[in-house]
RNA sequence: CGCGGGAUAGAGCAGUUCGGUAGCUCGUCGGGCUCAUAACCCGAAGGUCGUUGGUUCAAAUCCUUCUCCCGCAA
């Protein structure tokens, strides 16, 4: 099948190079590239870095709106167009150009987790298992009939970031056993079912701070779901400090207070937690032994 | 020139205001104690204080040049 791929971000690299490996990518439509960082440098997403390395021809236009974009799509004729995580609501008339439709491929089980941050708020509500899902696109945001999806359990530990990593690498699976099954007729789209969608908004910082009075577990959530982006913080010594992994731990005590130093043993509400790797403001990343070494933090302190 | 923090021993920090032979916690190594230990005790090694130039009898500390790291904002 001739494919036209639309996708930004590291999460949509694995399942085009699934695709460029085993069918005919066209070509590959991209956001622009945009400053990043402290110094504003201009960066290209990771999708057309990918795409450039395989000799595939890169689109990024600014909207898929226009009638220039749409102009050049149509161009390439695509059979299919595959998009995962591309970063713009496709208007109907991008819809309508390849006859197979256009599928997407969704990090969570829909209608669970329709939106933008679906394996985030996987993490977050401590589900233990998710999946990937590859539906046929309509209008709607994450509303289209399923063709197919793939589940895996969400480990005990498991950071968004791993867990991003696996569904990337799902997801390029998933997207070739869709393919073939639309080429051979072995599937049928199936409606959503309304009444179990929920939606995730973005995340953002204001998720951030760590309340010590719930329990260790939704705090544990909480740091896991966030990482490695835009990470939990927490007030300790009286600094902001970033808390990147933690895990649960023994112990109890009034929520704040610190248990122990050597592991960093924080009580919460419920249970407590270890706190493994701390960056204060303006450091960088360290383990919770270095953070102790260097800050005057002594067994029942509170950091509330 | 968006705002701000930082660079001192392998790690994390103090010392910089008020210049005067570099310190703390941890780690490492050696020894001791112990049935034993990630615990405890004793001892040791390890730093041209990010870079350039300057002021001074004397600079981690004051002035100057540059580099790099990070938090926030976008």
């Amino acid at each position: 099948m001739k494919i036209v791929y639309m996708g930004t971000p590291d999460f949509a690299v694995p399942a085009l190079q699934a695709l460029a490996a085993a069918h005919e990518v066209a070509a590959v439509f991209t956001q622009p590239d945009k400053p990043v960082g402290r110094k504003q440098i201009l960066t290209p997403p990771d999708v057309k870095v990918c795409a450039q390395t395989l000799g595939i021809p890169v689109c990024q236009p600014a909207s898929m709106k226009t009638a220039d974009a749409l102009a050049q799509l149509q161009a390439y004729a695509p059979d299919v167009i595959v998009v995962a995580a591309y970063g713009q609501i496709l208007p109907k008339a991008v819809l309508d150009v390849p006859r197979y439709g256009c599928i997407n491929i969704h990090g969570s089980l829909l209608p669970k987790y329709r939106g933008a941050a679906p394996i985030q708020q996987a993490v977050l509500n401590g589900d233990p298992v998710t999946g990937v899902t590859t539906m046929l696109m309509d209008e709607g945001l994450d509303t289209g009939d399923i063709l197919l999806t793939k589940e895996t359990p969400i480990g005990e530990n498991e950071t968004s970031a791993e867990l991003f990593d696996r569904l990337s690498q799902l997801g390029g699976k998933l997207i070739l056993e869709t393919l073939s099954a639309l080429e051979q007729g072995t599937v049928t789209p199936q409606k959503q079912d309304e009444a179990l969608a929920t939606h995730t908004a973005k995340i953002d910082k204001s998720r951030c701070p760590v309340d010590f009075t719930q329990t260790a577990r939704q705090i544990h959530n909480q740091i896991r779901g966030l990482y490695s982006w835009p990470v939990a913080t927490a007030q300790i010594s009286g600094k902001r400090v970033k808390i990147h992994q933690a895990r649960l731990s023994a112990g109890s005590g009034a929520a704040g207070t610190v248990l122990s130093l050597k592991p960093l043993v924080i009580a919460c509400g419920e249970g407590a937690v270890e706190l493994l790797t701390l960056q204060p403001e303006g450091k960088k990343k360290m383990t919770a032994e270095a953070f102790v070494a260097g800050h005057p933090l002594h067994v029942g302190d509170s950091v509330l």
